[in-house]
DNA sequence: ATTATTTTTGAAATCGTTACAAAATTACAA
DNA sequence: TTGTAATTTTGTAACGATTTCAAAAATAAT
């Protein structure tokens, strides 16, 4: 999906576009790297010297609330973020702890037990060795 | 999978059978609630009245290395356990909170962008609402 | 029996996240 | 503009799940 206008964005999905916000949303857009809330709070704060860690909270929250960022739990002890909402996977490798996507085609799960069940969210994780991570 | 002598089995995935160990898979292979720790603690403390929750954790920290449990980590705020670790989903219910299991055709999945990645562990969640709390 | 090793226990520390109230900003109306 | 209400941001404190750690207990080895 392209963004062009941020601020539009956020209106169109009924968020009131702060600075804060549109910064916040603006880094998950330039960098796919599926950041936690720390990594955002880290790489803004240097242009945004008064950000506040609570903002960052609060607006990724937010971002999930209105559905414009998937929240990614494949770790117990840091929640990861994701402004790309399409269905797709995400690798964890465990060695150098990158994050990659890859794709999913949803109606080729078997889905038996559970029919007649409302589906609102789909999260599919793999966890294991990257390709680089195996040849080094 | 059917496992009859609980310290057999943890014998032979290399796991020295204490009694809380013992107890503990116990507990997981007759309720397959997906309980968390504090379940589990809450469940055996009755019958264990010395039961220390550090030991649940510590047991189930080694259950997981030694591969005879799965680590669920659909909430972000609480992580659970299931002592099938055949590769199959979980649905959580976003209305009553339960966890249901569903089969998982695992040659159904679409892995273009990580070829030669090396798979270790398979995780499929699902969010939504549940059959009976649709019709409540 | 003595000693060494492993396991359990409970209290304290850690750390990601949330609650909360004050300060700052923005929206609205007079 | 100016005043006022509503919203957002901020920072600190609180919370809660998990980990750390050292002592106590249990088990294994000598
Ligand atoms: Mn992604
Ligand atoms: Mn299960
Ligand atoms: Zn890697
Ligand atoms: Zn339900």
């Amino acid at each position: 999906m392209e963004i062009e206008n941020v601020a539009e964005y956020l209106k169109n999905n009924g968020i009131k576009p702060s600075y804060q916000r549109v910064r916040v949303f603006e880094y998950l857009i330039k960098n796919k790297n599926h950041p936690s809330v720390n990594m955002v709070f880290k790489a803004l704060l240097g242009e945004i010297p008064t950000l506040s860690k609570t903002t960052v909270y609060n607006t990724l929250k937010l971002f999930a609330e209105k559905n414009i960022v998937m929240v990614i739990n494949i770790e117990d002890n840091e929640t990861r973020y994701d402004a790309d909402t399409s269905v797709h996977g995400h690798f964890k490798c465990e060695k150098c702890g990158e994050l990659f996507d890859f794709g999913v085609n949803e109606n080729e799960l078997n889905f038996d037990k559970i029919e007649n069940f409302q589906i609102n969210q789909t999260h599919i994780y793999l966890k294991g060795i990257c390709k680089n991570c195996k040849t080094n």
